[in-house]
RNA sequence: GGCCCCGUCGUCUAGCGGUCUAGGACUCCGGCCUUUCACGCCGGCAACACGGGUUCGAGUCCCGUCGGGGUCACCA
């Protein structure tokens, strides 16, 4: 039999990092037995607008290449892949559980079933329903409807005995049934609980294997009581551990961003991004944008294969020794039996680690294509692209190196793709360098004379060039060469000089040295 | 509080009774390189929650304690 999993994210609006991590492993465990991943939309609650709710978390899917077999916009012949399309099935399953004894209808009010948990509460003991209010009969349904009450479906579930879960990484898990509670499945409007559509989906979408977070642990007696009820054939459970907030044993929640910006790394991590997005002019709905959200690193120009990758090893090791995998050695390596039990913490910069590594490793060509679209959106490179603009990006980004760490950092170079006059010059190092040291602007001036005679205009020459002008003026190196730096770039950071001075070439470098001695107060 | 899960450096982890004076990675701290920044290189700090067993021998097995977390809805 084929290996079946899915992945069942009900419509929020966004990609929670640990649900990707969850379907990542989901994902490649499918792939690793060529069976098939699919993609069930829960949202059997609520719903309006659940296309604009799942357009995010499709996005979000496919910018990191997990494809999914069946699902919402590819189809199946399992479908329809939304619950809220599937009542008829949930409808049919509550018949045979009404009809085989293994639930009943129930007329008790919100009020009685409080006053129950209250006494029980009272009484020092756990709380057990009566099941007063549980209709025998037809009869009985007639009389309390009759009465004006509203009956809801509840399971009746064994109150003896325990129950054994062969959880595939946590191993045998042992609840006993007297702690489990009669659980409603169905509403009294006729609308069914999340509990029994995913019990009846996945067997009828032939699911495999549920892998999910250790959330759900707690719903599992009742869900495989369901199963066993209904005569389904369990499948292998795997509860994952989740992830927890960074530096703490706390689940990883959306909510609470304001709390993880107290944490300096993480922080960082937001700050980084928010001056990406700045550059962009891009106004950030800080909902949206925010690390515990895939898209994230998708709009600050993260390489889906880092994130991934780091993902992975957040709670699963193949020797502890070995982190960095391609997509297909992941899929070949990946064993649930290696996840680790324990939750694990998110942390922004081992995250960025693995980023870095990546983006060192992207071919140049890729590299640049990547950063393009973020020229473009801060208006510095038309679209479609002039055509050297290419050629100069991809010069660029030679010489910046590993100081692209996402594709967003490109626009450190903003100054290369702006007119001379167009500059902006950081206030504090024009201020430092060239206003400052008596000799600044007598030295660039006379080195501009020098520059504008060099040739080849290329950095070996400029190299030799500035060489023997700190030979011939008696001074060293960094007298003049930071002043040249802001002068040219209007930064007082940047790649290696020679190269800038290149890239620039001859008429922009001079003009711009020009241009900036005139910015000086006079002497 | 009930039920369940978990507990090795700050963080992610290796470790499946002896090879552990506990290994790797990220971070951090020194040093080197250097025109700034970044990278790189070299070195360093840093952990088996605790207490009982079992055993010739325990990070590794058992029990307990403590600690952390998840979950207890007519949410998913």
């Amino acid at each position: 039999m084929s290996v079946r999993t899915r992945f069942a994210p009900s419509p929020t609006g966004y990609l929670h990092i640990g649900g990707v991590r969850t379907a990542l492993f989901n994902w490649l465990f499918a792939r690793q037995h060529d069976g098939q991943f699919l993609l069930r939309v829960d949202d059997t609650d609520q719903q309006r607008n659940v296309e604009s709710a799942l357009a995010p978390i499709l996005h979000g899917f496919r910018w990191l290449g997990l494809d999914w077999d069946e699902g919402p916009e590819v189809g199946g012949d399992r479908g329809p892949y939304y619950q809220s399309q599937r009542s008829e099935l949930y409808q049919a399953a509550v018949e045979q559980l009404l009809a085989s004894g293994a639930a009943y209808r129930d007329f008790a009010t919100t009020e009685e079933l409080q006053a129950e948990r209250d006494a029980a509460k009272e009484a020092g003991k756990s709380f057990v329903y009566s099941r007063r209010w549980a209709a025998e009969t037809d009869a009985d349904a007639q009389r309390f409807a009759a009465e004006g009450r509203a009956g809801v479906v509840r399971l009746k579930m064994p109150r003896e005995g325990e129950l054994v879960i062969n959880d595939l990484i946590r191993g045998e898990v042992r609840v006993a049934w007297a702690s489990e509670q009669d659980h409603v499945i169905q509403r009294a409007d006729g609308s069914c609980l999340y509990h029994l559509a995913t019990v009846v989906d996945d067997h009828a979408m032939g699911i495999t294997h549920v892998i999910r977070a250790e959330e759900h642990l707690p719903n599992t007696p009742r869900q495989v009581f369901i199963m066993q009820s209904l005569g389904y054939e369990l499948p292998a459970f795997a509860h994952l551990p989740y992830v927890a907030e960074p530096g703490s044993k706390n689940k990883l929640s959306k909510r609470k961003l304001d709390k993880y910006l107290k944490n300096r790394e993480f922080a960082a991590l937001v700050q980084h991004g928010e001056s990406i997005a700045a550059r962009m002019n891009l106004t950030v709905d800080t909902d949206v944008f925010n690390p515990v959200i895939v898209d994230f690193y998708e709009q600050i120009g993260f390489l889906p294969d880092a994130l991934l990758n780091y993902l992975l090893l957040l709670g699963w090791s193949l020797d502890g020794e070995r982190e960095e995998f391609t997509r297909e050695e992941m899929i070949e390596l990946f064993s649930l039996e290696r996840v680790n039990r324990a939750p694990a913490s998110f942390d922004p910069q081992k995250l960025l680690a693995f980023q870095d590594r990546a983006m060192q490793q992207l071919p140049a060509k890729q590299k640049t294509a990547r950063c393009v679209p973020y020229l473009q959106a801060a208006g510095l490179v038309a679209t479609p692209p002039d055509c050297d603009t290419g050629p100069q990006l991809t010069k660029i980004l030679a010489a910046a190196g590993d100081r692209v760490k996402m594709a967003g950092d490109v626009l450190d170079y903003d100054d290369f793709f702006r007119a001379d006059d167009q500059l902006q010059y950081d206030d504090k190092a024009f201020e430092k360098r060239l206003v400052k040291p008596p000799a600044a602007a007598e030295l660039l001036r006379k080195f501009a004379e020098r520059l504008a005679a060099v040739d080849p205009f290329d950095a070996a020459t400029v190299e030799a060039a500035l060489k023997s002008f700190v030979e011939a003026e008696g001074i060293k190196i960094g007298d003049i060469i930071h002043a040249l730096r802001v002068a040219t770039t209007g930064k007082a950071v940047g790649f290696g000089m020679f190269e800038t001075l290149e890239i620039l070439g001859r008429d922009r470098a001079v003009n711009r040295i020009q241009l900036a001695l005139a910015k000086l107060p006079p002497a």
